[in-house]
RNA sequence: UCCUCCUUAGCUCAGUUGGUUAGAGCAUCUGACUGUUAAUCAGAGGGUCCUAGGUUCAAGUCCUAGAGGGGGAGCCA
């Protein structure tokens, strides 16, 4: 007999199954019942709803049933019926039950109670068996292929950038080191230093914090394309919203420019959000509520404006708030907090970059909405961003979201060689070692933009979630790669 | 890296001014109950009070150092 996933039990192939002889297989939740009749929710991550199966005691002995405990494997054989309890449509009655795997219950530590979070991340390995963790991982998936589908739907090509790079130039963060050479006893040149032409590569090399470059030798040829592969960043940051390693969407497109840049980061985020409010409504839903609960905690200033699913679709519906650096500057000098000195950072010169707490006022106080910023300072911006012509300011752009603070950052590309080769020299990038880069602004070079989005910060947007390490199976972070 | 808070039973947490044998709920085990919904009811077992020093007649409680964790900041996605 073939297995059937609760999904399907519970959902329009039920009832057309009711009476019939079914499978399942899966993991026992909660057991609970009399010396006659038991009940066990059991779960087979199919959906995050449990089937609930009814064992008739005179039929099955107790030596079985001693065996079924929270987090027991079991597969269960038995009549579908409709179910004579309030809680669910169907219900299997038992006929065969076989323990697939024990779970010792003096040392299963996953019990049906709500667990700290903190508690489930040091048992990452187990969390995916909670409603919570089970649901969370089932939204990645959903917004994981949205994605793909979105871009593919509009043309893009998908770019496979190196994981191992050669170029520690991209400034856009501490890089993990990538050698085979033996750490206790390198070879060294002359002047002591480590002699990495005996490496593997031959060179030094690291893990990438960016496939951006690559995608843009790409999108010179190919025209529309993205990556959306895992990156590196070696910065000692300890904070619920930075991973060590972390997933990032990047596309790239040739004859982009920042508007039309902006405009595809609008478009994308809203149709991944519309995707997963169609495609996981139970799940949000359980988050949703789960976040009410935890809230119930709060005082009322801190609580959330909006409910989980309701904030989806408030941001899939709106337009985003587009507006520049040079404005922003202007509405936190104004703002009240800035003027009664509320601001650990005041707010008094143009120039300085947004701190978090102003991000958070012009997002959630101000405009009360997602937050495109543009055209700020070039000093303060990467040195491949196109620079505008007041020569002060270059084209680049962040989102800005509710809770999260910048969610994508992007920017039209400078394409002109001499622009980009001076911005070079004046921030001490190594132009030979970056000729490759510097090549497509000689050979057919057009105007292009791009954007990088955090894959684990939109997890966090969409789910609700507090901390990063949550939103991702197995976090890594300073001090800590368990698993 | 900086600031701040926390660490007591398997889990979540109480523990008063330093004072007798460190408690509760859930979980586990035993028993009761013929349809439960995180079932309910009764009973039992379960503790290196994070670690190492120190103060004191007396430390879970006070002091110092360390470890681990949470939150915030910086860096950023």
């Amino acid at each position: 007999m073939k297995r059937i996933e609760i999904a399907k039990l519970l959902g329009t192939v039920g009832p057309e199954l009711i009476g019939t002889e079914i499978l399942v297989q899966g993991w026992v939740r909660t057991k609970r019942g009399n010396k006659f009749v038991g009940f066990v929710a059991l779960n087979d991550g199919s959906c995050l709803a449990n089937l609930q199966v009814v064992f008739d005691f005179s039929v099955h002995p107790e030596s079985i049933l001693h065996k079924v405990h929270s987090g027991a494997a079991i597969a269960v054989r038995g009549k579908l019926t409709a179910s004579e309890g309030g809680g669910q449509q169907v219900e299997l009655q038992a006929n065969q039950l076989e323990v697939i795997g024990e779970a010792n219950p003096d040392e299963y530590p996953i019990q049906p109670k709500k667990h700290s979070l903190e508690f489930l991340r040091e048992h990452a390995h187990l969390r995916f068996r909670t409603n919570t963790f089970s649901a969370i991982n089932r939204i990645r998936h959903h917004l994981i292929f949205a994605i793909h589908q979105f871009f593919n739907e509009q043309g893009f090509y998908n770019i496979h950038t190196p994981i191992i790079t050669g170029s520690d130039a991209e400034g856009a963060g501490e890089m993990f080191r990538v050698s085979t050479l033996p750490p206790d006893n390198p070879p060294r040149r002359e002047d002591g230093s480590i002699d990495y032409s005996k490496d593997f590569f031959g060179k030094e090399t690291n893990l990438t914090v960016s496939g951006q470059l690559e995608a843009e030798l790409a999108a010179l040829a190919l025209g529309k394309v993205y990556t959306f592969g895992p990156t590196f960043r070696a910065e000692n940051s300890n904070t619920t919203r930075h991973l060590a390693e972390f997933w990032m969407i990047e596309p790239e497109v040739a004859f982009f420019d920042i508007h039309d840049d902006m405009d595809l980061a609008e478009n994308m985020l809203k149709y991944v959000i519309r995707y997963v409010l169609d495609q996981a409504p139970e799940d949000l839903q359980f988050l949703s509520n789960r976040l009410k609960e935890e809230e119930k905690n709060k005082p009322e200033k801190d609580r959330a404006p909006m409910e989980l699913v309701e904030k989806l679709k408030f941001v899939a519906e709106n337009t985003f708030v587009r507006t520049t650096y040079t404005e922003a500057i202007e509405i936190l000098k104004n703002s009240k907090p800035n003027k009664k000195k509320q601001f650990q950072f005041p707010v008094d010169a143009w120039g300085a970059d947004l701190q978090s707490e102003h991000e958070r006022y012009l997002v959630e106080k101000h405009f009360q909405k997602p937050v495109i910023l543009t055209d700020y300072p070039k000093e303060i911006k990467a040195f491949y961003m196109k620079q505008n012509d007041d020569g002060k300011t270059v084209r680049a752009m962040d989102i800005l979201f509710p809770g999260i603070g910048e969610i994508v950052g992007g920017s039209q590309r400078e394409e002109v060689y001499e622009k980009l080769h001076q911005r070079m020299v004046e921030m001490h990038i190594p132009t030979e070692e970056m000729s490759w880069y510097l090549d497509t602004r000689k050979f057919g070079s057009v105007p292009h933009a791009g954007f990088g989005l955090g894959f684990e910060r939109l997890m966090l947007f969409v789910t609700g979630m507090g901390n990063i390490r949550d939103v991702i199976p197995f976090p890594r972070t300073p001090k800590n790669a368990e698993f």
